[in-house]
DNA sequence: CTATTAATTAGATATTTGTCTAAATACTTA
DNA sequence: TAAGTATTTAGACAAATATCTAATTAATAG
């Protein structure tokens, strides 16, 4: 919970979500998104990652990222718990 | 949005709201609950008040706390939409 | 093979955050 | 009104975080 709390507090991490809810992107692609350097992105990537919010292929030199909506049910699930 | 992710970012005020999710509390009935200074767990109580996650009402000297569940239905919102 | 492109890792730095103690404010009661 | 209790504010400080540039790793193409 903690991990994934921590993912979602930043404005660009949420903001890659939503690009990935799209379709899938290269971590370039993401990166070009933003006006902040590639591995910053990459760093945010990371964390997204250890949240299991994305997953990651490696496509030939590119790394594919993809949405993981699975492990939102957690964060609902917790909210909820709060709201009974 | 911003506002909201912060509050929730962290163990102790996530705890808060759980215990404020049985009854009201004042405090320092909040306080009591943690090992952290009260000044520590005031801080802790402006930020979910600034988040909306919490009011406070004076009663004579004590301040007592209780939950808002409304300004969950956002956070509700933001997971669902990034679901479809 | 060597050069190029994509991405991450390393290391540095400024800002934000959580915590503390000490002091201030607000209310109650003796 | 003076003393005691509840809470917040102020200021300091260590740890965490977001960012950057430079260097490294991995894959492709000439």
């Amino acid at each position: 919970m903690n991990t994934l709390f921590k993912a979602l507090n930043d404005e660009t991490r949420r903001e890659i979500l939503n690009l990935l809810k799209e379709k899938d992107l290269t971590a370039g692609e993401i990166a070009a998104a933003f006006d902040i350097s590639k591995p910053s992105i990459s760093h945010h990537l990371d964390l997204l990652k250890q949240a299991n919010l994305v997953s990651s292929i490696k496509k030939g030199q590119y790394v594919v990222y993809s949405l993981n909506t699975t492990i939102l049910e957690e964060v609902m699930q917790w909210i909820m718990h709060l709201k009974n």
